[in-house]
DNA sequence: TTTTGACCCTTCAAATGAAAAAGTCAGAAA
DNA sequence: TTTCTGACTTTTTCATTTGAAGGGTCAAAA
């Protein structure tokens, strides 16, 4: 089981490697089997079918990226801080996975197996509820004023995600945003976020 | 030329009428004549071509729209309740006009003439220094902290915008928005004014 | 248990062509 | 002269076809 698992992993990664540069719908199966070297039905034997895999690959990205998160609340004193190292973290990941179109929010052909909808669904709760545990935290210590922490976390998440959209919508209509453009979008997410948390506080 | 101009009207609200129902793009120059109990050519008497129809009915559009909101400056007295008028009047405007997607923010086939992009940057930019300028009188009422009024409209419009976006993009993939849909972006766009110009204030 | 070559079947993108819509024009009506 | 029209041409759009490519299977080998 374990050797099995270990070989799940090299196809993940090897599979990650394709979608990030040329997305999940342009990598084939065949493609992944001879970046490693096998045949396909090698991929086959460990993933009953394309989707499997990446949902195996989903599963891997969303875990690095809660392991990171996760580390965050313990570190960084202020919630301002807080904010945004987990502002830079999720632009980090935004940026290096961006050929999969991971936000869900692209009408793109790829990721539209129920399964995978669901397992956005849950990954999302989870991050709105993680952003809701860091305000109640603060409302607990009086550093903002008490409101409906996850309504807000989802709010506030929300509207940097918009910031997002719109900016990759206007941008030049090339299909990777420019590094000007990428820093637009941090340097605006930074913004709106300092005003929101300053909004929230007790005046 | 008086004479001229009438016609022009009624040849724009009739079109209106259409575009309102079936969008740009599926409204066809003859249905416009048909209604209006006219022949084609005579439309293009008046209009040279079809983008030239839809820029003069955009026009008028974003005409009753800035006649409106320019009324909003003077009657409303806090920077709060007049934020919340123009978030209502542009919501009804969204939803009267939502066939036509005047957001900007479509990737529809539609409105893509030059001529009408620089219209739209156009009353893009009108739009945010009209905030801009409620910005900037309330900054000089002392109201709220002083920032560069432009630069804040524009993130504030944007985030605002964002959630309409994103709201739509995550609702029902139908081609209109539901009720309830519509009612969850004017209540979250109003929760994140309230947020972001209370995080404006002074401390 | 794991791996493979050879194979099948579905999907998708380019090509085609017909229908519909945009746009034109000579001439009639006002 | 200005406004309007029927009949026309050109362009765009859209459903259909079709061939290639990619997803997925299986018997047999390692």
């Amino acid at each position: 089981m374990v050797e099995t698992d270990k070989k799940r992993d090299v196809i993940i990664e090897g599979a990650i490697k394709r979608f990030i540069h040329y997305g999940i719908n342009k990598t084939t199966m065949n493609e992944i089997a001879e970046d490693l070297s096998v045949s396909k039905p090698s991929l086959y034997y460990y993933f009953p079918d394309k989707s499997s895999l990446v949902l195996g690959v989903i599963e891997k990205i969303f875990n690095d990226y809660f392991e990171l998160v996760n580390q965050v609340q313990s570190g960084n004193p202020s919630l301002e801080g807080c904010m945004t190292t987990l502002i830079e973290i999720r632009h980090r990941f935004f940026q290096k996975y961006y050929m999969m179109h991971l936000s869900g929010n692209t009408p793109d052909s790829s990721l539209n197996s129920e399964e995978l909808k669901g397992h956005f669904i849950k990954m999302r709760t989870n991050n709105i509820q993680l952003h809701a545990d860091i305000f109640q935290l603060a409302i607990d210590k009086g550093e903002i004023a008490p409101t409906e922490a996850y309504k807000t976390a989802e709010l506030y998440l929300d509207s940097l995600a918009g910031i997002t959209s719109l900016c990759i919508m206007h941008g030049n209509k090339e299909l990777f945003p420019s590094k000007k453009e990428m820093k637009n979008i941090l340097d605006r997410q930074l913004s709106l976020s300092a005003i929101f948390i300053k909004g929230l506080k007790q005046q």
